[in-house]
RNA sequence: GGACUCGUAGCAUAGUCUGGAUAAUGCGACAGCCUUCUAAGCUGUAGACCGAGGGUUCGAAUCCCUCCGAGUCCGCCA
């Protein structure tokens, strides 16, 4: 409808259709119209020109009046017909997945190292990029998603040297944990007793060159962190199509290190290898230690080829903090230095840390909140939340319950916020279930579906409800927030502004409940009640879709 | 020292890319709304010189410059 209008406008204003399209913006106010075009631009008086352009225009079908207000031109949708379109769209398709793009797209997220604990910084890598591929799914692209574990490199030359040194005996339980503590005991010591490191670097050779008692440990050990991780992605319902390990790309990495210096891009430096930089603004970047053993670039040099060449992909995308962004800048930049065509094609999706209110979180310090703390409180509080509204459900089913709305708790706060912003974690915040929290979102949908059960009318009747009886403003309004959810989804997928799809969720929610509160959807007059419940089953459904993508279960009763 | 990011009511945030009509929401405070669809909800009141100062523009929270404050990063961690 947009277009048409674009169209028309474009007729009489001589302007570009597409110019005019990007002109057009959503009035203030309802009662103000549906779409305005700013006249400031026409020349001469604004107030004159909008007065002028108002006589000349066709209004395209679906319209029902134009009004000069000021220096807009203000359109109104004829309401019966768009909330006729909009509940026929969903009806038929659920709004339908976008037009195929045509685009492979990786997107690497989630990089846990092994031998360390999962924190709450993980979740939120693992929530937004869990959330960004279904999403650009649903906006219609070939997504691959990719876990990469940090399974080798100094931090586990840490453990498994404190470990090999100082435990008479592994745990036979909580062996992620017992990990993990091991790996702070082990740097503290390494801080306290810096001579003691070439020992660690011993063990990092001894690993990098295939030492069996070291590879066994290593082996054993690595699989109790992976156990807890995959707990986690399983409650999260964080899904990975390809999981790639650090150890798998460290020799090949090392070669294209190597090669570097061939090309006469990388030269030797203290016995180790780096690419100048400086001529980009980007300082030197390091790519093989001195004592030959690989880094992370080394690792990411081979795996970018990997996810080009082996998965066919068209783009690459990198979930990884803003701590690293001088990082990928060094990588990609060598990477097209190298040849490498795709470079342009990687894309660092950086996000801003999560940090405790006594500053930055660091697993080598062990001042960590970890995702099992965190879930843990809210799950409890979950438990009393449904506990003191539904004494009389089985315990089976506020089990059920409680975990979702946990979640649900847990995942909105990581991701309501603008990626770049810093979170300073705030635990009553992640326990709250009021207000712009995910168990609000979760809430509207359970008010449609009780509606639904309460009206005792056969759901595929709906579709034959006369939608003319819809004449309330909130209504029309519902609907037009409704009809925004495909373009929020496009825009997301273009821009990874992902925070964009749980605010609208979040203001979809709240016209919602306002209906709710002022206008009865259950009563005699059947012919209403079954258009309305027909607006109540489409708000459902919006939810239900949107909740989906951000990872976020709806639950029939709370 | 250099680079990047952030700065919006007491607090937490949206809006900034793509300038436009009364700066939106939640928490907290105060005052209300449950014998009718679940109060995890809704309504109302108070609360913002949009960090400061310049500039561009008919028009700036939004673009440009300077400054201030906070955070992050800056060769053998990832």
């Amino acid at each position: 409808m947009k277009e048409a209008l674009s169209k028309e406008l474009a007729k009489a204003t001589g302007l570009a259709e597409d110019l005019v399209l990007g002109m057009l913006s959503v009035p203030p106010g309802l009662e103000m119209g549906d779409l305005a075009f700013p006249c400031f631009r026409l020349g001469g008086n604004p107030n004159q020109a909008a007065i002028g352009l108002s006589k000349k225009i066709t209004l395209p079908k679906g319209f029902s009046k134009v009004e000069v207000q000021g220096c807009y031109l203000n359109f109104f949708y004829d309401r019966a017909i768009f909330i006729q379109n909009l509940l026929s769209q969903l009806e038929k398709k659920g709004f339908g997945h976008g037009a195929h793009k045509k685009e492979k797209v990786m997107v690497e997220y989630s990089q846990p190292n092994t031998h360390k604990a999962f924190h709450i910084g993980h979740l939120r890598n693992a929530v937004l990029g869990s959330a960004l591929v279904n999403i650009m799914r649903y906006a219609g692209y070939d997504v691959v998603a990719s876990n990469y574990m940090g399974d080798i490199g100094n931090h586990v030359a840490k453990s498994l040297w404190y470990i090999d040194k100082f435990c008479k005996s592994l745990p036979n339980e909580k062996r992620g944990e017992w990990l993990a503590s091991q790996y702070v005991k082990a740097t503290k010591m390494i801080e306290e007793k810096p001579e003691l490191k070439p020992e660690v670097d011993k063990v990092h050779k001894k690993l990098d060159a295939g030492d069996k008692p070291f590879i066994e440990l290593w082996k054993k050990t690595r699989d109790w962190s992976l156990d807890d991780f995959n707990n986690i992605y399983n409650e999260l319902g964080v899904k990975f199509d390809v999981v790639f390990f650090e150890s798998q790309v460290a020799d090949a990495g090392k070669e294209i290190a190597k090669r570097l210096v061939d090309k006469g891009l990388a030269r030797l430096d203290e016995g180790s290898l780096l690419v100048d930089l400086k001529e980009f603004g980007l300082d030197v970047f390091l790519v093989l230690k001195s004592d030959g053993t690989p880094l992370y670039s080394t690792k990411d040099l081979e795996l970018a080829r990997r996810k080009f060449e082996e998965f066919k992909i068209n783009r690459s995308i990198y979930v990884v903090g803003s701590e690293q962004e001088l990082y990928f800048k060094q990588l990609f930049k060598t990477l097209e230095l190298m040849g490498f065509k795709d470079a342009k094609n990687c894309f660092h999706l950086s996000y801003g840390l999560v940090q405790l209110e006594s500053g930055k979180m660091s697993s080598r310090l062990g001042n960590i909140v970890t995702y099992q703390e965190l879930r843990d409180k809210v799950m409890e509080k979950a438990h009393e939340e449904v506990e003191k509204r539904h004494a009389d459900w089985p315990k089976q089913k506020s089990d059920e319950v409680a975990h979702e709305i946990g979640l649900a708790a847990l995942k909105f706060s990581m991701l309501d916020k603008e990626r770049k912003r810093v979170i300073i974690f705030d635990i009553n915040e992640a326990l709250s279930f009021e207000g712009e929290s995910g168990p609000y979102l979760q809430y509207v949908y359970t008010r449609c579906r009780s509606i639904i059960k309460k009206s005792c009318v056969n759901e595929k009747s709906l579709k034959d409800a006369n939608l003319n009886l819809l004449k309330e403003p909130e209504e029309f309004e519902l609907a037009r927030r409704m009809e925004a959810l495909p373009d929020i989804i496009e825009e997301t997928s273009a821009t990874y502004k992902i925070n964009s799809l749980p605010r609208y969720l979040l203001d979809l929610a709240q016209l919602f409940n306002q209906y709710y509160q002022k206008h009865k959807v259950v009563q005699e007059d059947v012919e209403l009640m079954q258009a309305r419940l027909a607006l109540v089953k489409g708000v459902a459904e919006v939810m239900s879709i949107g909740l989906g993508l951000l990872g976020i279960k709806t639950v029939e009763e709370m």
